[in-house]
DNA sequence: TCTGTCAAGATCGTATGCACTATTGCCGGG
DNA sequence: CCCGGCAATAGTGCATACGATCTTGACAGA
């Protein structure tokens, strides 16, 4: 009940315009090749991808659904500059969702899927002192693979949306190799799982979670809300 | 830092048709005046509102994100017609959204708020026997108070929208009065958030929940999955 | 020099039209 | 009577056009 994999090549559709739109822009916000903050009005984006403004404002407004981009009203679109104050909630709710997440799956792994979990993890660790974006995806592959077990279809939107932006969260206020999620702790998690201890499976993982948030932020450098700033130096000035 | 109310009416811009039809559609399907599985033609739509087609398309895909409707390429949109499998799945993600509320919550509780939230367990304790689309409206109501409490945008989006879900899953499958949330337990949890007792205030909130969900799905109607149902009377039929 | 006004440009919000895809009902052949 | 192909229809996918709104830089007045 617990062995199905996430997705069976579901028909294989041949894929709107504004599907790949999405995914290309998704993939370069997941890749800082568009750095947070940047401006991404539709025509450029029509232009460049050789389709009209329509597909653009489609694919923006998806992106804005799950949190990539930041959508103004008569502004624009802008590529999400999350402050680290927002990162930490994200990584909050990261935690509480994966703490379900393997509670729920504890005892529930049959020897395939096992293996394919420890294969995972080996993967991890020999890619770890690679390249640093290719880190970041990798770990969070293991993390989406296990919420496809669940079966649970919001679930495992909700993490693929989480798991996008702590990504982005990590990769701009991370210290550069804060990325791994630290083969052992996955292993240990595993082996919860596969006692059957869901307490403390989802213990780990949690736990597991915040540990990697503070790692990666322990380099934090201030994030630059204009305001805030703006009313600091306002308050340092001297005064009259 | 935890006395933040959610909206402190941000600068009221005019609201675009979108959000307008946006909205309408939204309520329309939380009152079940749409009723899950209907279908919602572009053209309708924008008739019915006096638009055109591209704002219904821009509404519809708003509520697909929320997941609120189904959105079938070339096919069409479909009111959600979450199955109980899903419905079950949803509120174990709100559990899990909600139990990591409160323990932040714990301890950060002002008088003044606490009075707010023993106001509003009172005025659901008057409604609870009045109409029942009301007493969802109004349970949801307390739940979205507190997400607002934490300061955390992504949490206060996501429970917005598995509140929303858990409000359509319940009228589908639920028994007629189960939507109460039962004022008693909402109390318990203020409680032990007041007492700064952060463990148990979310044990009591998850099991709050599941306790909603179980109530609530004792009547659990079988869900219409057309495929399932003609494969079992397929099974049923005189041979031959 | 500073400030308020205004016009030009950039960009979004919305409507409309055409092309394409999926569904449905019809019809002829078995 | 049943089945497979075909045409009609409904409805979406996408492009384009126009009006509305915001931003920016220039300019005149204090």
């Amino acid at each position: 009940m617990a062995a199905k994999t996430t997705s069976a090549t579901p028909a294989q559709r041949p894929l709107t315009r504004t599907e790949k739109v999405h995914r290309a822009l998704r993939l370069a916000i997941l890749e800082q090749r568009l750095t947070p903050g940047a401006r991404l009005p539709e025509d450029m984006i029509g232009e460049a991808f050789g389709s009209s403004r329509t597909i653009a404002r489609e694919a923006l407004g998806r992106l804005a659904a799950e949190g990539l981009v930041e959508l103004l009203p008569n502004r624009g679109a802008f590529v999400a500059n999350p402050t680290l104050e927002e990162g930490r909630g994200i990584f909050a709710v990261r935690a509480a969702l994966e703490r379900a997440m393997v509670r729920q799956l504890a005892g529930r792994i049959d020897a395939e899927v096992a293996r394919t979990l420890h294969e995972m993890i080996e993967e991890e660790g020999r890619l770890a002192a690679k390249s640093d974006a290719e880190a970041i995806r990798l770990a969070g592959e293991f993390h989406l693979y296990l919420a496809g077990l669940t079966g649970n279809p919001l679930l495992e939107r909700y993490l693929t949306e989480v798991v996008s932006r702590c990504s982005l969260v990590m990769a701009m206020y991370g210290r550069p190799h804060s990325a791994d999620c630290g083969a052992r702790e996955h292993r240990e998690i595993v082996e919860a799982m596969l006692a059957g201890d869901f307490a403390r499976a989802g213990d780990l993982m949690e736990h597991h979670v915040e540990e990697v948030a503070a790692r990666a932020q322990l380099g934090a450098r201030v994030d630059c809300d204009v305001r805030a700033v703006l009313a600091d130096f306002a308050a340092q000035m001297p005064k009259e």
